[in-house]
DNA sequence: CTAAACTCGTCAACAAAGTTGTCGGAACGG
DNA sequence: CCGTTCCGACAACTTTGTTGACGAGTTTAG
């Protein structure tokens, strides 16, 4: 009988996964109005949410500091994707909401994610994909993402 | 019948199952006597080998620049994992190589995830992980391994 | 055999994203 | 009403990435 695959393979097909999926929708979403947006990107409008957020309030949602969300909503701005504006029923606030522009690119994403997720359907089955969909969720937490990832990976 | 699952959740489930792994993993090398090991010096320390490289050769494998490179391999020499050599037959070229503490540490990693893999086996099946494994092989690239997580991440 | 072309490592300048610490203004609560 | 808490901003710094330039060593073409 044939031997256990070593163990760092799965690690390494996770992440392959998350990476071609996610290049493929940032290449698609270039190619509909889209290019300047960044993996990170997309979480973080998210996270922001059609309510809008607080920087404080968004740093929570991300596991990362207020300042280090304050920079991430700044940038978001000069490419148009957030506004900032006050709360006047609490003068301290900043209410970070999203653009128009942010909304056509979360809107695109999620039928990008589907189109790709049938994609990955066609070549499993269905059923497999289901499947592995069920077994992931049942190996992660149920948790929010975090956005921490180049600090995470790169080290402090 | 029930409704396909959004698309998002997918490249959410497969980063949080390459996530949940590699936070492991870091935990128990830590408790192992690496506690300074970050989860892309893994990688890199992969990426170098037993036979040693050299800054622009490992550069090349892990898709960054050669200055990138070079300075993970300087913060890695500071920790004592790698050090570095002139070669006889070339005088340009200085050659990257593991030391005893970065051969433990690959060591060790492999067999924490060998460990990993098995608690994910004890909590799927045997079975179940096959197929997952098979599924996620089908749908990713065999190339190698990208480092330039932060930049791919974060956005340049 | 020499001269051009390429390769390797390093230095310098800069960008992006993260951290902690500090601080002033606004809101809340005893 | 005054102290505490919360929010946003600023400053200084770290880490990791990027280009561009350059000197030294090796290869290759003529």
């Amino acid at each position: 009988m044939a031997a256990d695959p070593p163990g760092f393979e799965l690690p390494l097909r996770l992440f392959l996964g998350f990476r071609v999926i996610i290049d493929e929708l940032h290449a698609e979403l270039a190619r509909q109005g889209h290019p300047d947006l960044r993996p990170m990107h997309g979480f973080v409008l998210q996270a922001i949410g059609p309510e809008g957020t607080t920087a404080v309030e968004l740093g929570r949602r991300l596991g990362v500091s207020k300042q280090a969300a304050g920079k991430t909503v700044e940038a978001l701005e000069r490419l148009g994707y957030v506004e900032r504006g006050s709360d006047p029923r609490d003068a301290r606030r900043k209410i970070v909401r999203l653009t128009g522009r942010g909304v056509d690119s979360l809107v695109r994403s999620a039928r990008i994610f589907d189109d790709l997720r049938a994609g990955w359907a066609k070549t499993l089955g269905e059923d497999r994909l289901r499947a592995l969909e069920a077994d992931l969720r049942a190996v992660t937490p149920a948790d929010a993402f975090r956005l921490d990832v180049p600090g995470w990976f790169g080290g402090y």
